[in-house]
DNA sequence: GCAGAAAATGATATATTATAACATTTCAAC
DNA sequence: GTTGAAATGTTATAATATATCATTTTCTGC
């Protein structure tokens, strides 16, 4: 069994730093700024495997010192929507770190209710019977969520 | 091609009734009172096959001529969702009168992004690569989210 | 029928999530 | 260094949702 959640005691360091390195990849390949407010907004949102909420943001930022509005981190994160180096968590109201944004894809979220933590898979099986289903019936796709809510493995066994 | 969402000029009021009617079976069979409040609400929410928010169902309330606060209308929701009579598009913030509250299932939503309008579909080829994919993972379902944007075969053809 | 318990609704206040509108600052290109 | 575009700051408010306690309605057992 492939184990979609990092492993406990993993080296966390490198999740972040290879996401902040990929994101500066792809602003440049885009052309687009990585800002210092969109660094600390996307840095702030690697520091769990767990979905950030604009407003847990915008917290953070403020004990970080910044006075920070709303707008600004949702300025952030649509950017960063954008861009495919965050997606929106639906079911949550909340924003997740892509940890493979160069590749154009439609994702599936495991959410485990015990421990928060998100876990993105691409799965071709699920893609395709989404477009098959959508095929059978003439609707042209533009978008899909696909957000699945249980226990991880880690919490269902302990 | 099967046409998911109701053709123009369907009888509305045919679905409207047999929702009602779906709804108080299930209410009986669960011992739940299909209240006065409850049964305005899941009828606003039939009015159309789109989806509708909490907000403009406390509207249409009001112009009815009753005053009601939030509170009412959310219970009225939570009632009618944990039953299964009513599903959240979660991508919408919005909700949606299910057609077959007596199966269990694990539903599919196209929802339309030009005309409005949502269909429900229970396609088993998505349960499975759901189910399938967790099972890969050793993921335990509790509640699977999968919502679908895009252009019905209406609004894509005209 | 009636008392008491449980369920539902009413009422008030407030929390949470998100955006509109306009001012100011920063930055890159020239 | 000027300029125009992009980004951020600032203020206000919209949209969505819930907590809490009071009152009313309904159900149950007698």
């Amino acid at each position: 069994m492939s184990d979609l959640f990092p492993k406990k005691g993993h080296d966390h360091d490198r999740c972040v730093h290879s996401a902040i390195a990929q994101a500066e990849k792809v602003c440049d390949d885009a052309s687009a700024r990585f800002t210092d407010m969109r660094r600390k907004v996307f840095t702030l949102i690697w520091q769990s495997h767990k979905a950030v909420t604009a407003y847990e943001l915008l917290d953070a930022l403020t004990s970080e010192g910044q006075r920070v509005q709303p707008p600004t981190v949702y300025r952030a994160l649509e950017f960063l929507t954008d861009l495919g180096l965050v997606h929106r968590i639906e079911s949550l109201n909340a924003y997740f770190g892509c940890d493979r944004p160069d590749c154009d894809h439609l994702g599936q979220y495991f959410i485990c209710t015990e421990c928060g933590r998100v876990a993105e898979e691409v799965n071709e099986d699920m893609s395709n019977a989404v477009r098959k289903a959508a095929g059978n019936v003439g609707f042209a796709i533009q978008a899909t969520t696909v957000e699945i809510k249980g226990l991880c493995h880690d919490c269902a066994t302990h």
